[in-house]
DNA sequence: TTGTAGGCGTTATCAC
DNA sequence: GTGATAACGCCTACAA
């Protein structure tokens, strides 16, 4: 394999019949104190072009402290047909390469594997900053404080803060499960149920569901909420809760995730429910599988690319000095024929 | 923020009372002609360690010219649901992480955008080489093979090889088509249909199809193969195909997408027909959603992690200077309730 | 208006 | 056994 010479700064002075130096500012186009004749400058770009010149990334890396690399780390969390990863990634991708800037992706899964693999000295040493997203594992906190304390930015795309001093790209939990209740409501339902996950951000949703329903005057008793515990025991749960359902009462399911809605309508479907006629169902992350249930599924967005790029300009903000500020998103409604028919 | 200071080889050195280049041979482990007193280079080591040394990468990389950066380029093709892409890049950033290694991620769309996203010049002096996957962009090939002459490795992570000078980790199409029409044939399938997507490796997974076919001695005819265009146009497609179904005779179907045996599965469903008793039905990619649908799908896996790690190992042996090599794995089938009651 | 010199942190070579 | 030195490519004071 011929390895094409590549051109450095001098190559092209030498070419031009001028000083590195010159190129060098001509080219970052930071001219100090100094002034060249425009003809002369031209001159040098044509030939920089020409020669296809690309700045030694390394070399700028060293002379300017910074590595140009951000250090992404996300907890792939028991739900991969909801691609929340993925687009959270390709938020920050998208940002990122707006700045030329690469990225040093590790996945965890669980605080154990973050100490082991996401926070080692090293990242430190390579990146110019953190950002954290995924599953909120609230133990991590402390290992990004200390991370912080030795000087590197982080910033999160969480639901919700988990630290003060950590600048958060969120999603209000409360307006899911607000946006959630509304959504029924208009969609004509009088007494929905709430499948319940008791992790993380559930008891949020939940509140913010409870508040629209009274707001709207509609009764949301105990025996509205059914708890299908963690998500990974969803699947389990779900086929326990199918039989109870022909029980109760309801016009209206939401669930704390596509895929308890998806196993619940399918359930239904099977014991001749009609969706959205007799019960309308709604799901949360607008997983990409809504589209090929066998009623599409209305989902709520918590806009998880948006704020992947969110994310990366919370930690430009801290990196230059600012402040950690927090930024959160409303979650927007996905409407699809399980709701609205 | 307290930007606690990074501790260097010199830092080492003074306060151990040697020289830099000392402890930079003990620390890396590569002595040359010196030798050092063992007690020495235990005191050297201990106190890095005490001090949290991590070597600066940009230095390094200065050094060696190398860059320790792997550019990653993939096409989001049309399919999120299939978490392709997800799993591809879970493969390359775990066989990375192994070497310490940092991605420059990359989405692109079509041969337009990959020319102005992807392969600018800058990859060539920020990245030690590139992996290509996802949809298989032939358009992009003399775009890869000017790179190559450029002196950056290059592997691809398409179905196929797309140029002999680049390596490939691949699948085989024609063992997927193989494989789908041997499961089907093992569940019980005399007559199946195939679901044939009009591109990229779609004959390849036909030819397999046929070749299973015809070895177990069944009949496998024109009016066995549904064409549904391209994918972007697979919804319409079905919904059209649905109909037509009812006045064939059928006890299986094979699709080349997991979306597409979906949507087919859920118009037989609609119409009363059960599954798996009446028709087996398989898709392709093992998708997340396949353990979300109405009755499970099965499906063919084509061990896209796995592949994401082997082209990185691909990439490093042309990289050491060896010959592009393809390697092909065989697809796997993911059995569910879909075909296997 | 242009050039020179020194330094960023590391490593390999060679001298002591 | 250990240390001095140059080099990797770029950038910025400062000198001319």
């Amino acid at each position: 394999m011929k390895q094409k010479k590549i051109v450095r700064i001098c190559d092209i002075a030498s070419e031009v019949g001028v000083s590195c130096s010159l190129v060098s500012k001509v080219l970052c186009g930071r001219m100090g104190n100094s002034t060249v004749r425009p003809a002369l400058a031209e001159r040098i770009k044509s030939v920089a072009k020409l020669r296809g010149y690309v700045p030694n990334a390394s070399a700028k890396a060293l002379f300017s402290g910074r590595q140009n690399t951000v250090a992404v780390f996300v907890s792939r969390h028991g739900h991969p047909e909801s691609d929340l990863t993925g687009k959270f990634i390709d938020g920050v991708v998208s940002e990122l390469s707006k700045t030329n800037r690469r990225m040093l992706l590790q996945f965890f899964h669980d605080e154990e594997d973050f100490r082991a693999n996401c926070m080692p000295a090293a990242v430190r040493a390579v990146t110019d900053g953190a950002v954290v997203g995924g599953f909120p594992y609230f133990d991590i906190r402390p290992m990004l404080e200390a991370v912080i304390e030795n000087g590197l930015p982080v910033a999160t795309a969480f639901s919700n803060p988990i630290s003060t001093c950590i600048p958060n790209s969120g999603v209000s939990q409360e307006q899911v499960g607000y946006c959630a209740a509304r959504h029924l409501i208009e969609c004509g339902c009088r007494r929905p149920l709430f499948f319940h996950v008791n992790e993380a951000d559930g008891h949020l949703r939940l509140s913010g569901f409870r508040r629209m329903m009274a707001e709207a005057g509609l009764h949301f008793g105990g025996s509205q909420i059914y708890e299908i515990g963690s998500f990974d025991s969803e699947e389990a749960s779900v086929r326990m809760a199918a039989p109870l359902l022909s029980k109760m009462k309801y016009d209206g399911i939401a669930a704390e995730s596509d895929s308890a809605a998806v196993l619940m309508m399918n359930a239904m479907l099977a014991a001749g429910i009609r969706i959205p006629e007799n019960v309308r169902v709604l799901g949360i992350d607008d997983s990409p599988l809504c589209r090929f249930t066998m009623v599409p599924l209305s989902s709520i967005s918590g806009r998880d690319q948006e704020r992947g790029a969110r994310a990366i300009r919370l930690l430009d903000k801290i990196g230059e000095g600012g402040e950690p500020e927090n930024e959160e998103l409303d979650p927007v409604v996905v409407p699809r024929a399980s709701t609205i028919g």
